[in-house]
DNA sequence: CTGGGTGCAAAGTATTTGCATGAAC
DNA sequence: GTTCATGCAAATACTTTGCACCCAG
């Protein structure tokens, strides 16, 4: 059904039904925390445990299919890992959106590493604010 | 013996000898998880107990005094708000250290929330990588 | 004084683990 | 057939809460 599988043998992993549930759930979402995972698997998937999605994601975010995406004040999200990109993440809806990285913050990033000799691996930019959505009806809590 | 009692009266909290022993503790550290706010603390004052560290810190970032600095795969640290920056978290011995922020960076992150309407209010910038000094002895863990 | 803060112990959540069973390769 | 994964239940770890007592303002 899908280049799950494909994705999961390229990093050592077995494609098993839980697997792909988890990641399909995920690609659907964009970004989702371990509970919103459990809640929405299960309805492809009833007799999956929570067990088992802490236990998948602890090992696809080890071998890079998945990326940590800490929400401060609140539980981690998880993605799909694909190109760098920035999130925006709003205070008041909670969303999280992608937007693309520019070769500016790439650079300077380096450029700000490169001034304590650290060997840069991966950045990690979360802009929070307020989402063109939530700006509009204000009224919203 | 500090400002400390200031900085809390700004904020509106009590400058208890438990808030100015926390905030001590931060300042001389630089970056601290619960877990060792507390043992550090416990010197200073044997009888503080978790609650209470648990406690101030969820008030000290409710009203700005602190700041939380989520790291991939660990638990948040907690840092006193000063002027904005960019972290470098070393995977290899887990320091976290300052590093200025430049008006390339910021104009460049304004630039990118624009480009969705998105009103940003903070930016979190965290570097991963090496540090100086575990790039020396390449041998440790 | 008076309200907010602390400490304790208990309750709640969240996360991890061990092991027998089952599925992928 | 092997090896790795799942599901359950139990164990751990982490965080929050309620309440009586205490201290800063």
């Amino acid at each position: 059904m899908t280049s799950f599988a494909q994705l999961l043998k390229e990093h050592a992993l077995k494609a098993t039904f839980q697997r792909m549930t988890i990641l399909a759930v995920i690609e659907r979402e964009g970004h989702l925390n371990v509970d919103e995972i459990y809640a929405q698997v299960l309805e492809a998937h009833p007799t999956l445990s929570l067990a088992t999605v802490y236990k998948n994601i602890i090992t696809m975010v080890e071998r890079g299919v998945l990326v940590e995406v800490p929400i401060l004040g609140h539980k981690s999200k998880y993605e799909i890992r694909k190109h760098e990109h920035v999130h925006l993440i709003c205070h008041q809806c909670g969303a999280v959106m992608d937007q693309a990285i520019d070769d500016v913050l790439i650079e300077d990033t380096l450029t700000i590493a490169k001034q304590s000799a650290f060997a840069l691996e991966n950045r990690q930019v979360n802009l929070y604010g307020v989402c063109a959505g939530c700006q509009e009806g204000k009224a919203s809590a």
